[in-house]
DNA sequence: CAGTTTTTGATTTACGTACATCAAATTTGG
DNA sequence: CCAAATTTGATGTACGTAAATCAAAAACTG
């Protein structure tokens, strides 16, 4: 059987109380009382049992999640989790409750965070924009003990205590190599769509296509980034005048959202060119698009498991607990017309 | 708040013990008395607190694996995750033991299955290999009420409550598209190698493997299928010996384990050739292979996931619970060298 | 060493559920 | 309608932990 507080103190030769406040971390307690349990805790291997624990408490964990004000199937999916982890909150002693700030907006999300440091819940969740001023505002609730994770795209040299989103330079380097295998030893040109550079995530995903591009596929140049603020109309817009002006193009990627813009653009101006298309994020649209054949390959981040993710860490910080790394690691996912789920 | 069995028993104007008796289906209830309190349980939209129902019971959940016996990494790998499960069985409330049967042997199976029987776990896990007479031992497992979940490999036709493993057959399929588009319009012979047709999975891989070749690329001819039967000498053997007969061969499609000696094979014998390759399993040796070059493209199922999630399916069908769908579905990992964990 | 402060112990209640026991009420059968 | 059987209620204990209270012991202070 699983050792209990009783065996602490037991071990230790002290009472169940001096063991509470041991655990608890309450007062009075002398310095080598306090080392003479947690000595016996390490040896007899106590683990608390978080749900007793929880129990007793009737604690519950009240966790924010900031999301951005977008009008993209992605935001929408992701929004969707989140409801659909507040519907299991009352088995899960989560109290969620979101925050929608306007997007690649720094000022907005600080003044957010800032109001957040006030309020204490037990764990945050913020899709970033990667500014100094958002990684000192989020330094600000690490240093008060708020556990912080960031979800979708990462903030640059912050202490947050966890990223749940993929490796978005990895995911990038996926990109050119699908596009370049698949297109052979064909020569011409690769436009790139992305949200904004303001996003790590968008800016990473540039990165790493780029470097396997330049490295791998040098019979394919990349033409400058076409940056649609992941609107539908805004990349509708601008991918068709890059089609119309540039016959040269073999190739797209895709790296941002509102594909839907761009599934539009490539069904009026490229019907009868051979286009090889690399996208990411699989919605209602990209999947249709995959399945018709006018996108190749889908990167995709699962939603589902990047919500439900964060939530487990957060509410393992807030314990002081550790988590399995290798269930937080969250996958990048490629699909083909074949494997879509 | 949450509803407790307090709100029931005022609800339903009866006492807690009564409450008690319906929810734990405990006799001397009238029919109409159960009917009220069921009626209340749904209308308050009551849910059990597994945590504090478990902590009163002290409750475990005592599961089995069944394992083959087969040196190859993926196998190894396995067992480690389970092996890791049950370093955290205290935390989880499980119990689990592992129990080695032969690999491709239907009657070792079948006689497991039936001391399990007798046994009588929370919950049995299973490595299936697809026989009739192994569908009906499963059968009678889960007529007596036994959770029953297959891992990595399904079971034809069988009431097993849930299947943790990759789609197969979308497997196959992808794996056609990646090897047919990475050759381009090249014009050869692709060889499939596997481990035993016995295994459903093994089957599914090469049905759906076939099925996209034969409709999408036209240019590319399967030859008859190596069976190494998971083991890499034997698929040293094979392999090598396929290569220096054929000489047509520009593609191979290794649906099994025992890579370790596929690639020992491709080493020694193609260094001049260029082939493209596609192989299962993402272990040290398939890594390597990746990076270096000698394959292409890595179909992976992540183990320590199918791992857990048999558990919590295990655990839930055990207290009668419904699952996270979404999170319990098992998805197709494909590695490129640029996306590899 | 007395008096004060700090530390420790002992004990109780609570969380939500399970399970057991005994008494009381209700329903059944003859 | 009465006795027997069945159903229901009331109550207490337990699970492992948290948190509070009050008393007792030990450690300091001057």
């Amino acid at each position: 059987m699983r050792p209990t507080v009783h065996d602490i103190a037991a071990a230790a030769g002290v009472s169940l109380a001096t063991v509470d406040r041991v655990l608890n971390q309450r007062p009075g307690v002398r310095h080598v009382t306090r080392e003479k349990v947690e000595n016996a805790i390490r040896e007899i291997g106590y683990v608390r049992d978080v749900a007793a624990a929880n129990l007793a408490k009737g604690r519950t964990y009240p966790l924010v999640f900031i999301l951005p004000t977008s009008d993209n199937s992605f935001m929408h999916g992701l929004n969707d989790e989140v409801q659909a982890a507040i519907a299991r909150s009352s088995v899960e002693r989560t109290q969620i409750r979101t925050v929608e700030v306007p997007a690649f907006d720094p000022s907005a999300l600080v003044r957010v965070l800032d109001e957040l440091g006030e309020e204490r819940p037990s764990g945050i969740a913020l899709v970033a924009t990667d500014a100094p001023e958002v990684r000192d505002a989020v330094d600000r609730l690490v240093k008060d003990g708020i556990p912080v994770v960031t979800l979708v795209s990462d903030l640059t040299g912050s202490q947050r205590h966890h990223y749940a989103g993929v490796d978005n330079i990895a995911a990038g380097r996926t990109a050119a190599r699908l596009l370049g295998r698949f297109l052979g030893s064909s020569k011409g040109e690769v436009a790139v769509l992305a949200g904004s550079m303001l996003v790590r995530d968008h800016r990473e995903r540039l990165e790493g296509f780029a470097a396997v591009m330049a490295a791998e596929f040098p019979s394919l140049s990349i033409l400058p980034v076409i940056e649609g603020r992941d609107d539908p109309d805004m990349a509708h817009m601008l991918v068709a005048d890059a089609l119309s002006k540039k016959s040269g193009i073999i190739g797209i990627y895709s790296l941002g959202a509102g594909n839907r813009g761009l599934i539009k653009a490539l069904k009026e101006k490229a019907v009868d060119r051979s286009l090889t298309v690399v996208a990411h994020e699989l919605t209602a649209h990209t999947r249709a698009a995959l399945l018709d054949g006018t996108i190749d390959a889908i990167l995709n981040q699962n939603a589902g498991h990047e919500v439900r993710s964060a939530i487990r860490v957060l509410k393992a910080k807030a314990d002081g607990l550790s988590v399995i790394e290798a269930q937080e690691r969250i996958r990048l996912d490629i699909f083909l017309k074949d494997n879509l789920p």
